[in-house]
DNA sequence: GCGAACCTACCGGGCGGTCGGTAGACTATT
DNA sequence: AATAGTCTACCGACCGCCCGGTAGGTTCGC
């Protein structure tokens, strides 16, 4: 079944024929609306009416809410692995590597952010053996961006930075682009995914060479 | 109604005196329980149980579930205003100015991160009229943070760098931290906050002086 | 005896999900 | 060519449940 859906997933992501297969149409349409909405707030009605369908014929295609979630996740999931990971780890100079990473990431959100927000969103909908599904790639992804910078520790490139907290820092930068990056925007895609690429670098390399008079104190 | 739940929920802030306000300890539970489930996933009755009350009782104390929300979503901005904006307004200098900003937001968010995580993520579940005022003051607090990019890029200091960008992609490492900090976990909050404001300002600093060789195909 | 602080019991409604159908395309048999 | 059976793709009606919210008390300190 999850194959199927993936398949199906995959043929909704490249919107290139007009009536493929009902099924894409429908997980295209549950992302979009899940995406728009929060899963909770958005009710199998809505994804049937969208489909132009009953709830009842609805359940002719998918197994139920929850599954949906996941297969949507999973395919966002599939589509980090094929699109940024892969690609990543066949780079082997790490500061190139990490250069792709982020590059590749945040240009998957500016091409459609549907399924990979919903896969950082709403994982408490889930299923708790899907959500520790989900939640190990996660931690496999973060655990490889860490990896790389520790590689770049090793090089000397970077001094001084905790691989951890500094590959959580970049997720969040590039995971936040699906909050405030609109395609009829001053800026186009391409234009965000350097400009983004260009301050997470930053962020990791050159480090120390500032003032550090900032006010932190409590109020 | 709306200032009178803000100062119950700065007194369930400052969670020092046993049994002070019961609206403290409602709005407490209740941000965290959205904070944990999700707003559309927490129902009136958690709530009611998390205070040891039922639901009619709670009733005596709150207006309804989207007011809690909003109560809840104002405090968060008025936490931002009196803890971060307003402090880093007496500061002139733009560098300096920029630390404040970062360290002040990452350090409220590893003190307590309920409210203001519930501010970003939930905002679809406010009444349209409460949705565009949060919306405004968030917008408000993203232009500042721009504002203090453009001064820093007036000063020479930042070269290359869009403002806009350069704001909304601080603001979501710094929201992120709420995702991966735990106060039980390796570093402690001080760090973590060091650590994220060093990123910051290295982020908008020093551009341009390294590798830009980035492989940045479609796969 | 009065108001603050709560409770029991209930309401209408929407939810995820299911059941029993059925129109119509297609196939098999005669 | 006509008929009978079969399967895909759907729908109307319904189920039990829980939701946010309320009406009308009751308890208890003052």
């Amino acid at each position: 079944m999850t194959a199927l859906d993936n398949a199906a997933l995959r043929a909704a992501a490249t919107a290139v024929d007009g009536e493929q297969d009902r099924r894409a149409e429908i997980y295209r349409n549950a992302a979009r609306i899940f995406h728009r909405k929060g899963y909770h707030a958005t009710s199998i009605n809505d994804i049937a009416a969208a489909v132009g369908l009953t709830k009842a014929g609805l359940y002719y295609y998918i197994k139920g809410k929850q599954d949906l979630l996941f297969a949507i996740m999973s395919f966002a999931m599939d589509q980090l692995d094929e699109q940024v990971i892969e690609p990543a780890r066949r780079v082997q100079d790490p500061l190139t590597r990490l250069e792709t990473i982020v590059a590749r990431h945040a240009r998957l959100i500016t091409q459609d952010s549907s399924a990979l927000t919903i896969l950082v969103n709403e994982l408490e909908g889930l299923l708790p053996d899907d959500r520790t599904d989900v939640i190990g790639r996660q931690r496999d992804y973060v655990d490889f961006i860490a990896d790389t910078l520790a590689a770049l520790r090793d090089e000397g490139k970077v001094v001084g930075l905790d691989p951890t907290v500094g590959a959580f820092s970049l997720v969040g930068m590039i995971l936040w682009i699906s909050r405030w990056y609109r395609a009829d925007g001053r800026l186009d895609g391409d234009e965000v995914v350097a400009e983004v690429t260009r301050m997470a670098i930053s962020a990791v390399l050159n480090r120390g060479d500032h003032s550090d008079a900032g006010d932190r104190g409590t109020g």
